[in-house]
DNA sequence: GTCCAGCTGTCAGAGTTCTTTCAGAGAGCG
DNA sequence: CGCTCTCTGAAAGAACTCTGACAGCTGGAC
């Protein structure tokens, strides 16, 4: 019922902290530490993604993803390549790839282009929503209390989309920085799209502090 | 044990297809032909998830949607949209649906995401509970006597975590400045956080005084 | 190429809330 | 009654949060 996914990253500390956020967004994750073993867990059980580290010792990604696309399997193959290596991109394109995230990557946006990988072929328009608030994620605007929709920056979509992933629990500025800005920012910038935020929503309860915590949505 | 379901649904053909997928897949089904039957039975018994098809005479989804929420109906409602809505699907998740499908739907996604709302409103906060009192440790909020949660500050709620781990134990003075304020702070610190519990708690003999020993929870 | 507008991220200071102490009022006990 | 222990209001200081200002960056227009 869930996408299973296979998560193909050497560095054992980056493959866990991938491991627990798919999981915890309801994936069904299996690790591999390197290229032998993900063909073979590819071949034990199909699955629907693949997110596959470029850099590996022994096999590297772009075989590992031309192995797996010889071997028929049709699911989304997402690559995680170095910064500024462009190149890479095309090879792991050409290679049977179907996206990129560079790294140091955001888990926001590896979730986000996952997601989007999935939900090729249906039809299905991205709306998140708790109480009054609806995020059209594809559009990058909300409606929040029948008014008119508000045109969200990329930030602030990806802010709001996180609380709203998990509408009861409560983000902590670290934790927002981990998704959003591959924990490189100084935390007060949380507190600034926050407030950027409440003003688009027009609502400043809309979303509360949680002194010394974070931010949660109001229920 | 099983969910129970409420299904509303004016298309007899439709609602019984549903009734009978959803009794097959163990949940506790109930079906309702309009909105009037339908809050009738959610009054009548509390579902823990809503199938909710929007287009019906008298009372629409919408409305069927908007009264429940008023009622207080915590569980998720999934929306049955008509094709191409985009607008309904936005006011139905104004309305306070939690997820919708497009209709003509295939029974299979209605089931995933039906198993996917029962899945989540899990927030994997840490509760700690005694009597009426339940504490929240991530939040920091208490709830007693049925009341609404108030939010506790820091110390406030690490008083009453200390409390709580050991509920039938007196508490000392210098034990909890110990604990919380590793031994350094007078002990008066304690009785000043304590009446401010006793405040919050809404009850000042949810915490006993224990005289020339500490503090102690009511049993 | 140059200009412009909007988005990002940082900083510092204003504003707000929490923490802690103190002193004196209040309560229990012999 | 007198003593000790407990409770509470006030207030200073600390910690945290919010916001205006600003500079760098990017992408599009000309």
């Amino acid at each position: 019922m869930a996408e299973r996914v296979l998560v193909v990253e050497d560095d054992a500390a980056v493959r866990r902290m991938l491991e627990r956020s798919l999981g915890a967004e309801g994936f069904d994750v299996t690790g591999a530490a390197d290229g032998g073993a993900a063909l073979a867990a590819a071949e034990a059980q199909v699955p629907d993604l693949v997110v596959l580290d470029v850099a590996m010792p022994g096999l590297d990604g772009f075989e590992v993803c031309r192995r797996l696309r010889a071997k028929g399997l049709t699911g989304g193959i997402l690559m995680l390549t170095a910064r500024d290596a462009v190149e890479d991109r095309v090879r792991g394109l050409e290679a049977g790839a179907d996206d990129y995230v560079v790294k140091p990557f955001a888990i926001a946006e590896v979730l986000a282009r996952m997601r989007a990988l999935t939900r090729r072929g249906s039809d299905r328009s991205e709306l998140l929503a708790h109480g009054e608030i609806v995020l059209d994620t594809v559009k990058g605007t909300v409606t929040s209390g029948g008014g008119p929709p508000a045109q969200l920056t990329a930030r602030e979509a990806q802010l709001l989309e996180l609380l709203l992933r998990d509408p009861r629990a409560v983000l902590s500025r670290a934790g927002a920085i981990e998704a959003i800005w591959a924990g490189a920012a100084t935390e007060n910038i949380v507190d600034r799209y926050v407030a950027r935020l409440r003003r688009k929503l027009d609502d400043p309860e809309a979303i509360r502090t949680v002194r010394g915590v974070g931010f949660i949505l109001a229920p």
